[in-house]
DNA sequence: GAGATGACAGATGTCGATATTTGTCATCCA
DNA sequence: TGGATGACAAATATCGACATCTGTCATCTC
């Protein structure tokens, strides 16, 4: 660890493993220095507070979500209604697998991404943007029926929030949650489509 | 307060005054005797357990709050389309209603009804029962696609979890809630409306 | 004797004294 | 001279002694 310039970089990395090993309440800059070899005031010198620290590694976290995400849901050439059906499966598929699979980790970035709401929306912007395109798509080759589509966008994302809003990731553990999103995916899907 | 027999629905009342008054935490069997005048003991021979009492609680609340949900949305002459917009638009305002007036006590119920899953599935029964009763209605009356009423029933309320579910109680300040609720209904009744 | 009481043990909560952490900065050193 | 250090004050957290609460039950009262 010690040896290698200190840049910003590395502090975030050591922050997400203090966090991994530690979680949200026990995680102190004092720790992040440990690891890294250094004093706590070298921290210090690259981010201005905790709360920085905290939002840098919440940052870097949702970029590679996203990351993940635009590569699982490549545009295909589907037609646009199974690309918002494959869209929202795989978005979810995503978040209850990360949840599931270690789900301590997953309550840490949920604390961390809820002290930083700005970061949050960012992410939330996002994801309207990518059901937004396919929405105008839809629209554009008759699949949809006519209307705003950053409205239906929101809607789609509000209509889902069971299944991808981490504030029910305990819900995620059901057996029926798949059946019941895939029912919630098709009413979607009928409510847009032209008629 | 003291003088009249002392029976389960009284100890039930005192009970909700002391959580109303020191909130889920604060809240003792103690304190319930001591306002009832009476000896803690005595709270005991009509309660197994501190939380078979606040079970009773929040199982009286819910019971009003279906009383009232029920007065609401008297079965109008209206068809059932502008039935099902009539109960879910009533049923968001009325919880909003409550956890806007007084969200401290709107926090209390919502712990206790955490704490009491049991109650709070029943809960979620009725309301999957008042939904399913319209949508067979809808399906009768031809104003509705044919479909499993109990399925559509539980997509309809899964859809609207962020409008109804109190985990997202805190985005109901929004002031875009009452406008994003409505897009997601009038989703939703597309959805499910005969093509 | 049906129902209320309060003493009691064990569990849980409170509170102040003590220790740790956050954030700053004068100093050091390569 | 850019970057690291550790002493420091103020804010937070931890800990153990003490107090309160939960649930039981032998006893009392009407």
């Amino acid at each position: 660890m010690r040896g290698e310039p200190l840049d910003a970089e590395r502090i975030v990395s050591a922050t997400e493993e203090v966090l991994r090993r530690h979680g949200p309440e026990k995680s102190t800059v004092l720790d992040v220095a440990r690891l890294l070899g250094v004093s706590h005031g070298s921290v210090y010198r690259h981010f201005p507070s905790k709360a920085a620290l905290r939002e840098a590694v919440i940052r870097r976290w949702l970029d590679g979500v996203r990351e993940d995400f635009a590569a699982a849901v490549q545009d295909s050439a589907l037609a646009p209604p199974d690309r918002l059906r494959g869209l929202l499966t795989t978005m979810f598929a995503m978040k209850w697998a990360k949840a599931r699979e270690d789900p301590e980790l997953f309550a840490t970035f949920r604390v961390l991404a809820a002290e930083h709401s700005t970061v949050s929306s960012g992410h939330v912007a996002f994801l309207l943007a990518q059901i937004g395109a396919i929405v105008v798509d839809g629209i554009a080759s008759g699949d949809f029926a006519a209307g705003e589509p950053d409205v239906i966008a929101r809607a789609i994302l509000n209509a889902t929030s069971r299944f991808h809003d981490p504030t029910h990731a305990e819900e995620w553990h059901s057996p029926e949650i798949e059946a019941e999103s895939a029912d919630v995916i098709s009413l979607i899907l009928d409510g847009i489509r032209a008629r």
